[in-house]
DNA sequence: GGGCTATGCATGGATTTCCATAAGATGCGG
DNA sequence: CCGCATCTTATGGAAATCCATGCATAGCCC
């Protein structure tokens, strides 16, 4: 059970260093796949479970630093940079993008597995909050296009009074939708519906504000 | 009123180096202050409006990045580092640590005066949340042991009776505490003080859940 | 056409919340 | 000791919510 919980890819062109760093990683008990350019890696199928990405900044087809930014818009394991002609501006761009870390050759294993363990690390807390925040989604996607709109009325504060009439349609009718969007998104209390368009990042349309600042 | 609504710190050991920025900055309307070193930079009384910090890594008293560190806990300027021995290293931990950047001499008038307007620009925006959060937390101060002992299950979900008996007290009183929590924290509605207690980081003691996924 | 889903409305009763008024006990500081 | 804040309880009525049952229309798929 040592290994393969988790996994490390590893971009890099040069054979060699494939091979050591899969072997320092075998050393350690854990499991690696190599990929010799950003396209092998791209195209490859990975399985889904935590991992992280070692990644040479100079590979044959396209940097590294510029594959980083083509995969930054989906879900991607951390990346840790590695790089035989490193400079500043490269790193500072890398971090700032989210890279765990940037290593410069030569590095220490220690470096590397440090850097690594960080990395599966944070994947593992990423992958716990995207699977709960999924489920989330999943839920909101049952609700009908009319629950969808009684929803963020429901959550700014409004009495169901006022959301009807937001709606233009009768209290009881809204009172309907409203059971029927708290028990979709199993929610157990009004409270509880809050946090979760907060967390779908529901804006408050019409917040029921007093006097306060 | 080009120059007062903003400032940059400047620390650096070198006095040409704090001259020449600070006419570079002038020449762009910006106000400038220089320190010599570390220690002068946190004992030196500074303007309370939006700003940022320049930061040269090699100082006389104390580390650049050390300075980082100390002054992280509190409220302080982004960090925008300058450096004449700049190492990768170096780069990264200043940018984890959330330096806005990180420039290795010579580096061109553009990127630092891009790299300033963007760390006055953060500043502004953290001053903003600062305010805010500031506001709520002062409300929350005027609570009462008693009413900060309610928040939390008020916001949980919990009925008003059950709220009642887990502080072993009539749901009357509670009631009121409530009222009163509402009052003062300025609350419009429940989801509204639902949504403040999540900015308050109040952990949701009791959440009443049902039967969800 | 028949079944299904979404949307809409109504009535009625149980439960809960909201609000105002009244009032007692405790403890702390001037 | 007096005033003040805090915490406590009670009563009673208005308003809102929760829940169930029943029913009508419109659109869509088979």
């Amino acid at each position: 059970m040592t290994g393969h919980d988790r996994i490390v890819f590893i971009v890099d062109d040069d054979e060699r260093i494939r091979e050591a760093l899969g072997e320092l990683l075998a050393s350690h008990g854990i499991d690696a796949v190599t990929f010799g350019s950003a396209g092998d890696y791209i195209r490859a199928d990975k399985p889904d479970i935590p991992s992280c990405l070692i990644l040479d900044v100079e590979l044959p087809d396209i940097n590294g630093l510029d594959l980083q930014r083509q995969i930054a818009a989906g879900d991607h394991p951390p990346i840790v940079f590695i790089t035989g002609h490193g400079d500043i501006p490269s790193s500072v761009r890398a971090i700032k993008h989210g890279a765990v870390d940037f290593l410069a050759k030569p590095f220490s294993d220690a470096d590397l597995m440090a850097a690594i363990d960080a990395a599966i690390g944070e994947d593992r807390r990423k992958r716990a909050e995207r699977a709960d925040l999924g489920k989330l989604r999943q839920r909101y996607l049952e609700l009908t296009p009319r629950e969808r709109e009684v929803l963020p009325l429901v959550v700014s504060g409004l009495l169901n009074k006022q959301a009807a009439a937001e709606l233009g349609i009768s209290e009881v009718t809204l009172q309907i939708h409203r059971r029927n969007v708290m028990h979709k998104m199993a929610a157990a209390s009004l409270a509880d519906l809050v946090r979760m368009a907060e967390r779908l990042e529901i804006p408050v349309t019409h917040s029921r504000r007093a006097g306060g600042s």
